[in-house]
DNA sequence: TTTTAATACTAAATCGGTTAACTATAAATA
DNA sequence: TATTTATAGTTAACCGATTTAGTATTAAAA
């Protein structure tokens, strides 16, 4: 029932102006010389009444919002939901408030969502940024807002971005799978010309040739939010190729999909076909075998692009040339990649 | 570069006072008697130039800011981080932004975290409470602010809730334990005195008395955050037990450290000890054996959610009785329970 | 013809802060 | 003594919208 305090009520009950109460409640009574006397006074009543400035008033005329946007591809993937997490609670702890969207990879709803964000004053972007909007992030970039990527980067664009280092992490991979043994593996990933996808690929690609194996077998399944569309095609692609002894998977998702598929199939790893796949989670590590996968270091993913995004935050003027920050990803080998 | 237009820009370009322009803009031409002419030159303009309102100035003005306020106790929660997700789409398809937090269940962080939104004009609020808040949620209540909350419900507070029958499917679980022929059901869960995580206790409590079994075997694990903390007592408590040929574990956090610890120490279900645990996602359906899980229809809950929401949104002044939604789970039998 | 009503808008206050520019007094310096 | 400097504040404009109360013109009714 009780009315929000302003400004102007403390102003009154202390018979102060509102310049002074706002001058002292930021920081700035030493530099506009106010008394210690009445800063004291002014603290203590704040402090009792409970009073809180509405920050809509202050963003308002200051131009910042203490908020910064964080868009992921699906907030429900184990993999963007632990990095929200770890970012949440740095951007918190930093004063900063993050309101979050899941593009599904969706060009058009991303562009719908930089609106979104624009229109409610976020002073800074996080995104693991889907194709096709190179113009939208350079326009931010343009205005001056400060933007980090993560998990991929765009080509063209030029700013700070954190990821892994994808290529490696696949030809590393797949060379695990050529000492073991295994002599026709493929790479099952989703359908994407996103960076990180394609160096997934060209990771594969690389130690497969480099080692003299036959082609290199890529399935390419499109991007989908309904799992069934997803193991369709990989049913479909299992059953075609029979001859197939060991399968790397592009990302968790994908992987999840196809150890269903498999243990449907009743194709046990790695007798029938050796698995890996890339992004570390509970799934594969409690998964008969353990899957071997490529963990990502989310921890430090997260603390980077916070990191990054702060310093450009505190230092806008800042031109520095952006930050190409690359993490070393851990093969974790587990029983689904050994052979006997 | 180009600064961002102002509804005085506006205004000023058209030769018309910014009220009207705020008028047509918020559809109330005609209940001003704004002329057809002047709103389709107004509307025109607007498109062209792509002007859009500052919805800070706006949320300033009319005391609403367009945002809810999600409050759960982990984002990265499979659980959770799923139902954020389903909100996150019906709440933009509805016009409204979410700001998420998450709690760790820790009261005093929820406290901040409430002052947080409040500070943020944020118009509703969805949150699965910690303990020990019922007077922060009241006095939000009492402030006229609309709360949903969900997962759990604060007994002394009187607002809409959306939660599952806990009671009945931890009862239903257990019984089915018994009717597979197992003797030494145990339950493990974390500490609490949240209402879903007593009803659960009691649940599975009223089966194992009215069947007239051995005392309850209840095993609490004080909530944690680090994982190997939820372990060790776990290890402990399988290690000095080994009599017990089931457990139940109360929720899918626990259970999936459950079945870590029960791996580690080479116990295979349901064989050694059936598992049976709290909420349904794919490290249970892809465990070997695949695990009895009791899964809670996300969907609907999100969807209840939104809806109740909404509607208090829309029809503030509204005192109708708040709703107790309180929807069926799904006990989805697998091998990790089925006796031989 | 005067009054009333309808039409088509506008001026100015307001939301709750921040901030540039200014004032009034006392103390220090020239 | 006159001028400068330091101290301790205040006034009023501003951020960009919404909204109440009002104005000017024309048409209809009395």
């Amino acid at each position: 029932m009780k009315k929000k305090l302003s400004i102007v009520d403390i102003a009154n009950e202390l018979n102060v102006s509102k310049t002074t109460i706002s001058f002292i409640l930021n920081g700035r009574a030493q530099e506009k010389r106010i008394s210690n006397d009445l800063v004291e006074r002014v603290m203590k009543h704040v402090a009792e009444v409970g009073y809180k400035p509405n920050s809509l008033a202050k963003s308002l005329r200051t131009g910042k919002s203490n908020t910064i946007g964080l868009m992921v591809e699906d907030i429900s993937n184990p993999f963007f939901a632990s990095i929200a997490r770890l970012i949440e609670d740095r951007a918190y702890v930093n004063g900063y408030k993050i309101i979050y969207c899941s593009t599904d990879n969706d060009t058009n709803k991303t562009k719908d969502l930089i609106g979104m964000f624009r229109d409610r004053h976020v002073d800074g972007y996080i995104m693991a940024p889907p194709e096709g909007i190179e113009e939208d992030i350079q326009s931010l970039i343009k205005d001056g807002m400060p933007v980090v990527l993560f998990d991929r980067h765009l080509p063209g664009v030029k700013t700070d971005f954190i990821e892994v280092d994808n290529l490696f992490s696949t030809y590393n991979a797949t060379k695990h799978l050529m000492d073991q043994g295994f002599k026709n593996i493929a790479f099952v990933t989703f359908a994407s010309h996103q960076t990180q996808m394609m160096d997934r690929v060209k990771g594969y690609r690389d130690a497969i040739i480099s080692n003299g194996f036959k082609p290199p077998i890529i399935k390419e399944i499109p991007f989908n939010q309904d799992e069934e569309q997803i193991m369709a095609p990989l049913r479909d692609f299992v059953k075609a190729n029979p001859d197939i002894d060991a399968i790397l998977f592009g990302t968790n998702h994908i992987g999840t999909c196809g150890l269903k598929v498999l243990n449907e199939l009743g194709k046990k790893a790695p007798t029938d076909v050796a698995v890996i796949s890339f992004d570390d989670y509970d799934v594969f590590k409690l998964h008969s075998p353990p899957v071997t996968a490529i963990a990502q270091p989310v921890e430090a993913i997260a603390d980077n692009v916070i990191t990054v995004l702060l310093e450009k935050l505190n230092d806008r003027s800042s031109s520095a040339k952006p930050q190409s920050i690359v993490l070393k990803t851990d093969l974790r080998i587990r029983n689904s990649s050994l052979k006997g």
